[in-house]
DNA sequence: GACTCGTGGTG
DNA sequence: TCACCAAGAGT
């Protein structure tokens, strides 16, 4: 494998055993052997940290403890215990993928990787911690901080933000697992990716694997992993209408596809080039929801930055002309002590919030 | 292979 | 401040 001999693959597995034994985390999905439990904190774990999954898993595991209650619940009840987790895709997908193991597997979540790896919301990284944590099945399981701890173990140079430097990471992974131990050995790798091995000022005096370290020898831990340059996030104008009509105020749901699948929001959208924010209000729910109404004044200015997009949203309050839209699936009229509700993104629970304070 | 998809923490 | 980035997946 790679020019990395058995020997040097049994010293690894064996100082990062002895070292995780000693200190791992107690986590609370770490008390469980439950493979339901452990997918969805595997599923939460996507791309969010640690401390910040540990409350959301904790409230989702007690009102979603098994396949089937999850299931069986309404989206949006799963959607609301979703709420500030970010990429909500995951959700939708997580239930959906729980719904084909309660029909067609009676139940039971796969330990094979054929099998779950064709369940939605489920990548290579997913399939291959739940099979191994779980099951103990010696798959890799291959994410940042793996990319991170072995690129740095082995002086690897691979730009590991191109999907074509997985296959490598992966099978190196998958060589290094000791036999029997690919449950504690994949933890292992991650949490030393996580408490030593970090991105910044890698802790190399505390590593267990610090003499075996080819990076460290050499002095340049510090420069791995290679990674391309992200692209800046681009700007966007959105407009958006606080409508009130009989001390009722206009919810609006987004698509169930693309940004911010499924969120309730105020109404409104993106402005076009040139066009002035209160124009683009009246444009935009004449266009989609087919009301009219006077552009009163300016309630609030929201800033909010994704991953790719930054949004510059500017709020007015406005009075419906005519009758108000009807409720349906996506629009509905709420009171105000009602917006705690409905799962919204973090951008316009800073409007409800803004809007409770003046009630 | 390059984009899209959230949010909060960190140095 | 701001660029980075965190137990990634879907298109």
């Amino acid at each position: 494998m790679m020019n990395v001999s058995n020997r040097e693959a049994a010293e690894v597995g064996k100082r990062l055993l002895a070292w995780y034994n000693e200190s791992k985390r107690d986590l609370p999905w770490r008390r469980t052997s439950d493979p339901y439990k452990i997918w969805v904190s595997e599923v939460m774990l996507q791309q969010t940290r640690v401390e910040t999954v540990i409350p959301y898993w904790t409230r989702f595991m007690e009102r979603f403890p098994t396949v089937e209650s999850l299931a069986a619940a309404p989206e949006e009840e799963v959607l609301k215990h979703w709420e500030g987790l970010g990429y909500y895709s995951r959700a939708r997908n997580l239930q959906s993928a729980v719904r084909e193991v309660h029909t067609k597997y009676g139940g039971r979540v796969p330990d094979t990787l054929e099998e779950i790896s064709s369940l939605p919301g489920v990548g290579p990284y997913t399939s291959g911690a739940v099979l191994s944590i779980a099951y103990n099945v010696p798959v890799p399981a291959v994410d940042g901080n793996v990319f991170r701890v072995l690129s740095r173990l082995f002086l690897i140079e691979d730009d590991v933000s191109k999907p074509a430097a997985r296959k490598k990471f992966e099978g190196l992974a998958e060589f290094l697992i000791p036999p029997g131990e690919a449950s504690d050995f994949n933890q292992a790798l991650m949490e030393l990716g996580a408490r030593i091995c970090i991105p910044k000022s890698p802790r190399c005096p505390s590593c267990p694997l610090q003499e075996v370290c080819r990076s460290h020898k050499e002095g340049v831990q510090e420069d791995l992993p290679v990674k391309g340059k992200k692209k800046p996030p681009r700007p966007l104008d959105i407009a958006t209408g606080i409508v009130r009509y009989e001390e009722k105020v206009l919810l609006t749901r987004r698509p169930l596809e693309g940004l911010l699948a499924g969120m309730w929001e105020f109404p409104g959208g993106e402005v076009d080039n040139g066009e002035s924010h209160e124009n683009a209000l009246q444009r935009i729910l004449w266009e989609k929801w087919a009301l009219r109404l006077t552009v009163n004044s300016h309630f609030a200015d929201v800033q909010h930055t994704f991953s790719h997009l930054h949004w510059n949203l500017q709020a007015y309050t406005c009075e419906v002309i005519g009758e108000p839209v009807a409720e349906s699936e996506t629009a509905r009229w709420v009171n105000v002590w009602e917006l705690a509700d409905f799962p919204m993104p973090v951008a316009h629970q800073k409007l409800a919030k803004a809007l409770q304070g003046l009630v």
